[in-house]
DNA sequence: CTACTCTCC
């Protein structure tokens, strides 16, 4: 804190105030009294001089900052939010773009509440990591606090607060798993979700346990932030809480449909790109397409008819970039770069099309865009519980989404948005709202997140879109034959560990029974490896000296124990960067899966599973691993028919083994980590086991009487029936041996009892 | 003989 006193400039302060603590207070924030303060009173603190969250005077800039907050819509609207979450537990605030809900709303509960008085704080949670970090960066300049500081954000791998931190802006799968060890979020005052109408797995289980958590907690004030106008059902769901609009600040955008549908529709977006190049004004160009390979092609075609464009009818020059996650950042960065200048001076302007996945939908939002080319589809996640998969399917976008993507070209001006779809269509034929992700995922992990958030009654389960009872019963099942539920379906001491790995549970199982065959330290590193996109990197011009650099890290049992081999290579290397480069690996991943695999050890750490590895020249090295393998996934098997093909053993999906796989040969047995639903049905990453491990390693799981006939049943079976009997010589065996011991303990006993008795009576006789 | 839409712990 600065000293008035030897401040010469401060120094009438010093002697109009009574004392130094007081003369450098701010006085309006020390009258707030919690949940009781106007705007008025807020505003008044924001106005003071010194900084009521530090004491120390506000800089120039904070006062800058805060002259554009006040013009903020939501700022209009801070006594009527303040009235609402006075009266109420659970606030639904509907804020389009531009309204600055993300950054204001929680400043206001934050000066309302005052968390810190009693210790506790106030969480905002996003759905990305980027946001949470870009928000709390700008919300801390906004407070004139230090970031990580009064405010800060948590996001996995990097904890950005401090034992000062009042206001925590996080991603909201960083506040899960808080809650799951503390079921009650009990440092919190308060919690705000942003971004509830993106509907993300993470936001529907917060909301659920914000709704069990308030029937708990009376103190605790929950707002729910949404950028679309289906407020009703958040209401409802809410307890019917209260509503707050404000509206926000775009340009508009003129929506245009194609009269007829397009059969093409990729050659109806490089069509219409090039025809608003040809007559549309100066204005960057965003087209939405469904993946990589798709955006690539489209890139292509662009580039070439426009060149021939540009040279017919005088058009200026074209600046083409595709956009899509696995794109190297260097190259994601190129969509920042401004559009070409004119050929000649005073010629025709150039221009920039960006060729983008739904990335550009929500997570990347590029300045300058004034047109918009909406084809209406994008690949989507669906689960289909009956064969137990996940799979990308190419499906119709949604109103809602069709509206996000026209919103994309009013940002900076009025724009235009072009659908390549009819309006009857849009109207007709478009779902209201995509689907949330919780009814189209495995639930798996969910499941045993929801046990772990002490939410146990899965029946009566309150989500906002219940899921399907026959997902919630795979789900079961998978974690049942894991030995994380028992047969009541509460977690056991397994499951709870299980839990605290951030992976998929069958991989955590894999690396607790690692444990048991001395391989936890290569278990983690697999599941590391597993955790992170494809390390291997095969372009379109190269694919043939990738494919041998992928070669030289083969293992002749499979593609676990290949990935194994990569990482052993990449953590032996010393320049990663050019070893990636030269050996078609994505250092990207690599280096997440460096991450992760310290995180993941960190967890057997504190669960005290022992870190080992076996002596990598003995002949059960691998075998070891891969028996560890198979106790987490003993239920994706496939065993190979005499026909050639593969049969999964559970469920007789006939299947192939995927080509990326290093297998060369066809194993009769393996353990695969992905079922693949594209034309045909594939197995990726694959590794060959032993049919007696099957047996060995999960004997709950294969009681064949519920399998489906195949010849891989019909040798489970023989070696089933074998174990039975030398089992059954075993247990003779052991039984004889057992009886003789038991008379052999008696005889002793007998012996020792007489021997004690007579001690006993010596005794008494000497006592006597 | 082929894929990784997008996130997150």
């Amino acid at each position: 804190m600065a000293d008035i006193r030897n401040n010469p400039y401060l120094a009438h302060m010093h002697d109009s105030a009574q004392n130094e603590a007081d003369s450098n207070a701010n006085q309006a924030f020390a009258k707030l009294v919690p949940q009781k303060t106007t705007a008025a009173q807020q505003e008044a603190a924001e106005n003071d001089d010194y900084n009521g969250l530090t004491g120390r005077q506000f800089s120039e800039k904070y006062k800058q900052i805060l002259a554009k907050r006040r013009e903020l819509p939501v700022n209009k609207q801070r006594q009527g939010f303040l009235d609402l979450i006075h009266n109420h537990q659970f606030v639904v605030l509907v804020g389009e773009t531009g309204s600055g809900k993300t950054t204001q709303i929680p400043q206001y509960m934050l000066l309302d509440m005052l968390p810190q008085t009693e210790g506790k704080l106030i969480a905002c949670t996003q759905p990305r990591r980027v946001a949470a970090m870009s928000v709390a960066q700008r919300v801390a300049e906004e407070l004139d606090v230090k970031l990580g500081q009064e405010v800060g954000y948590s996001i996995r791998f990097e904890d950005c607060t401090s034992s000062k931190t009042m206001l925590k802006y996080c991603t909201d799968g960083m506040l899960l798993r808080e809650a799951m060890s503390d079921n009650l979020l009990s440092r919190y005052s308060a919690i705000i979700l942003d971004e509830a109408h993106e509907r993300t797995l993470n936001t529907d289980i917060l909301m659920s346990l914000m709704k069990n958590i308030a029937t708990k907690r009376s103190d605790i004030k929950i707002v729910v932030m949404s950028a679309t106008l289906d407020s009703e059902k958040f209401q409802k769901y809410f307890n019917d809480a209260p509503l707050l609009t404000v509206p926000g600040r775009t340009f508009p955008v003129e929506i245009y449909y194609t009269p007829e549908p397009e059969r093409d529709y990729l050659d109806a977006s490089i069509k219409t790109a090039l025809q608003i190049h040809a007559t549309e004004p100066e204005g960057d160009i965003l087209v939405f397409l469904t993946g990589e390979e798709e955006i690539e092609e489209a890139c292509r075609l662009l580039r070439a008819r426009g060149d021939d464009l540009i040279r017919r009818a005088q058009c200026g020059p074209l600046l083409i970039v595709p956009l899509y996650s696995t794109l190297p950042p260097n190259m994601q960065q190129k969509i920042f770069e401004k559009a070409p200048e004119p050929r000649t001076k005073g010629g025709a302007p150039g221009r920039k099309i960006v060729v983008s996945t739904n990335i550009a939908e929500t997570s990347l939002t590029i300045d300058g865009i004034v047109y918009v080319i909406d084809p209406g589809f994008a690949k989507q996640k669906v689960y289909n519980p009956r064969v137990r998969v996940e799979s990308l399917l190419v499906s119709p976008i949604s109103r809602a989404a069709a509206q996000q993507r026209a919103g994309r070209a009013g940002r900076t001006r009025p724009g235009k948005c072009f659908r390549l779809y009819t309006e009857k269509s849009f109207q007709n034929d478009l779902i209201e709202q995509t689907y949330p992700e919780i009814l189209r995922s495995n639930l798996g992990t969910i499941v045993l997140q929801l046990k772990k958030l002490g939410i146990d009654d899965l029946v009566h389960l309150d989500l906002m879109d219940p899921c399907a009872p026959e997902v919630l019963m795979r789900a079961l099942e998978l974690l049942h034959y894991l030995g994380a539920l028992d047969d009541d379906a509460n977690l056991t001491q397994i499951g709870h560990i299980i839990s605290e790995f951030p992976i998929d549970p069958q991989l955590a199982k894999m690396i607790i029974t690692a444990a048991d065959y001395g391989c936890t330290n290569e278990a983690l590193s697999i599941a590391a490896m597993l955790s992170v996109p494809n390390v291997f990197v095969r372009p379109r011009e190269a694919q043939r000296a990738a494919d041998a650099a992928k070669g030289e890290f083969a293992h002749m049992d499979g593609d676990h124990m290949t990935l194994l081999n990569v990482y052993h290579a990449y953590k032996s290397c010393s320049e990663p960067a050019q070893w990636c480069w030269d050996n078609f690996l994505q250092l990207r991943s690599l280096k997440s899966a460096d991450n992760i695999r310290e995180q993941l050890r960190r967890v057997a750490v504190k669960f005290d599973i022992p870190l080992l590895s076996n002596d990598f020249n003995s002949p059960s090295y691998y075998p070891q691993i891969r028996k560890a393998l198979t106790a987490g996934y003993f239920m994706q098997v496939a065993h190979l028919e005499r026909n050639g093909q593969y049969l999964t053993v559970k469920d007789n999906q006939m299947v192939l083994l995927h080509p990326s796989s290093v297998l060369d040969r066809k194993p009769e047995w393996v353990v695969y980590n992905e079922f693949v639903l594209t034309k045909r049905h594939y197995i990726r990453t694959v590794t060959e086991v032993k049919p007696e491990w099957l047996l060995e390693i999960a004997p709950h799981y294969y009681h064949l009487e519920s399998f489906p006939a195949c010849e891989g049943k019909r040798i489970l079976e023989k070696i089933a029936l074998k174990n039975s009997i030398l089992q059954d010589d075993q247990e003779k065996k052991r039984r004889k041996k057992d009886k003789k011991e038991k008379k052999d303990k008696k005889d002793k006993k007998e012996k020792k009892d007489k021997k004690d008795k007579s001690k006993k009576e010596k005794r008494r006789r000497d006592s006597d």
